[in-house]
DNA sequence: GCGTTTGTTGTATGATCGTTCAACAGGGAA
DNA sequence: TTCCCTGTTGAACGATCATACAACAAACGC
């Protein structure tokens, strides 16, 4: 009995709104999020409006009025995902140092499966959609670069010689291959096993990191 | 008219069988084989049940006959992705040298994306699914033994000191990262970059490798 | 207050998913 | 040839998927 209700209620309380409605940017946000959550929880397969619209308090018709589609904001979700990583790369203005970088790098609150699991879900789909392809490869050029900026400048400050570009590269495979043991075998790789893995890398063609 | 047919056909052609019968065995394997093409192709989304049987020209009640379900298909085919990689170190009775074990990772024949895209599509799954997380560890045991060995055996016979299992986690890491890298930016990774990265990681600690 | 803009809702739709199961038939044993 | 074991088929089922869209309403300028 609605008019009831309305004609008994309507002026001590104003009927609350049906939802809350905001700006086309703050809804995307909040979307791509609850994508990112959804990934790291479940992976790729659990990627799905009825689950990503759910988990982020909205109707199933938003995700295609504000991305067209799934894979709008699956593309959406992969730059998200990157830009924590690069922010801490070069967010606070002057780039950071190798061995600072390292460190964050290898804190509780990076090194986590909770947070590494969502790389995994986006690897898997990457390898196979082009247009995420190529999204990837403007992403990982800036990070790389951030990288060999960082390798280059340690080896001047201690006065060697080092093939930067060459090092940085190899050093980008092994974070991501650390991570992913991380993910499928968290019994067995840790954040300490990491770090010797990094610096049995970098240490030889370096010198001491610390 | 199937009546006119079987009679105006029976004498001269035995009406050929409408499909053939294999062991349980032989079907199996087509199945995970099939299986295997299909998330080469397109990654943990495309691994359906349709797609696959499809794929093996077989119906598709036979992956609930033979593996209990679509889960137990993907097990199967993740220790069967394994198979080559530890035939490869271990086949041939005596174990492979350590300069031979990285020449065959970095032939044609194994580093390639349509073969490495398989892995990312396991291991996306992996960290989000404990029954196969535990099929994992397994295997990797396994892989990491024969890693450490060779590493081992390596530096003995050049009278090197070296921690080899540590080394090891670190070479599975970083091969892991550049197949990934293969997959996931084609373009930018490749067979001799790689080789690069593998050298700049052991050569300080072992030596010239060739 | 009153319209206009624009973000939001939720149902309808058709495709596809995994699983089940009764009927079927290949192929070796007798 | 006959029988029987067992691998195989394919339709049926309910659940879930992505998308489209017409109706709705919150917020804002006036």
């Amino acid at each position: 009995m609605p008019a009831a209700k309305a004609a008994a209620k309507t002026p001590a309380t104003p009927a609350e709104p049906r939802f809350k409605r905001l700006t086309a940017t703050d809804r995307a946000a909040e979307l791509v999020q609850a994508g990112l959550a959804v990934l790291a929880a479940g992976g790729i397969t659990a990627f799905t409006i009825e689950r990503i619209c759910t988990k982020a308090g909205a109707s199933r018709g938003l995700i295609g009025h504000h991305f067209g589609g799934k894979d709008g904001l699956l593309a959406a979700c992969y730059g998200a995902a990157y830009a924590p990583l690069l922010q801490m790369l070069q967010g606070g203005g002057a780039p950071l140092p190798l061995p600072q970088l390292i460190d964050e790098l290898f804190t509780d609150r990076q090194f986590r499966p909770e947070g590494l699991r969502l790389w995994l879900a986006l690897w898997g789909e990457i390898a196979v959609n082009p247009a995420l392809q190529a999204e990837h490869l403007r992403h990982y050029q800036a990070y790389e670069a951030a990288i060999i900026r960082a390798i280059t400048d340690f080896a001047r400050d201690r006065g060697r010689q080092a093939d930067a570009p060459m090092l940085a590269a190899t050093l980008i495979a092994l974070l991501d291959g650390l991570w992913l043991e991380l993910c499928i075998a968290p019994g067995v790789m840790s954040a300490q096993k990491a770090r010797s893995a990094v610096s049995a890398l970098l240490e030889p063609h370096l010198g001491p990191l610390a």
